[in-house]
DNA sequence: CTCATGATTCGATGTTTATAAAATTATAAA
DNA sequence: TTTATAATTTTATAAACATCGAATCATGAG
């Protein structure tokens, strides 16, 4: 992976309030929302004190960073984790580590 | 591990040149600057095109982050990699991907 | 169609950040 | 002790960021 994505990825996970958001995201898997393992934005907002300008803007960094996805469904935004991004990352962490 | 001290940790990871200092140090145990493993303020300086105030501020937050650990030996400032963080970080990632 | 609600965009604001230039400190060598 | 070198501190600045309120857009319900 390319510094720059990682960078990008870990500036993502950078404020306390966005992180706090994608690890609820990542937990909606198992204790769910909506028992489908997602989230929408309006579950997010009711846990955190931020306004929903804020939240749509974590949402999109998140996105951005390729971090979550995202899918519309009806009026609410649905987030799910991209599983297979953080676990590179881990690797990559991993490998600085071989000690 | 706390949200906050996960934060920082990731802040101190997402500047791109921070990274890659971050990732030379850990390198450095390897195919290394000094054959000890370690790697000083100026070697790092030389493979990079920012100057030695900037890089002085970011080792110090990679320090603050407890990413890495400092030894003034003579004239020269010695890195060294927290491996143990770094692992739990990797750890930490890992398991908001129990799918 | 109208209304209520969820989400996004826009504009503004105060804060943090990355960076460098200049000045300063620390240390080893001559 | 003077000098050269490594690093840090200070100061300044431009850019990025987090956040909010207001306005706007989108959608489903009545």
């Amino acid at each position: 992976m390319d510094i720059k994505q990682m960078a990008k990825i870990f500036k993502a996970l950078s404020n306390p309030n966005r992180l706090e958001l994608y690890l609820k995201i990542s937990e909606a898997r198992e204790a769910s929302f909506n028992a489908c393992g997602e989230c929408s934005i309006a579950d997010i907002k009711s846990c955190f004190n931020i306004g929903a300008p804020t939240v749509s803007h974590h949402i999109k960094e998140l996105v951005n960073a390729n971090l979550i996805t995202t899918e519309k469904r009806g009026k609410f935004l649905i987030c799910k984790v991209n599983t297979q991004l953080t676990s590179e990352v881990a690797d990559l962490l991993r490998l600085t580590n071989n000690s």
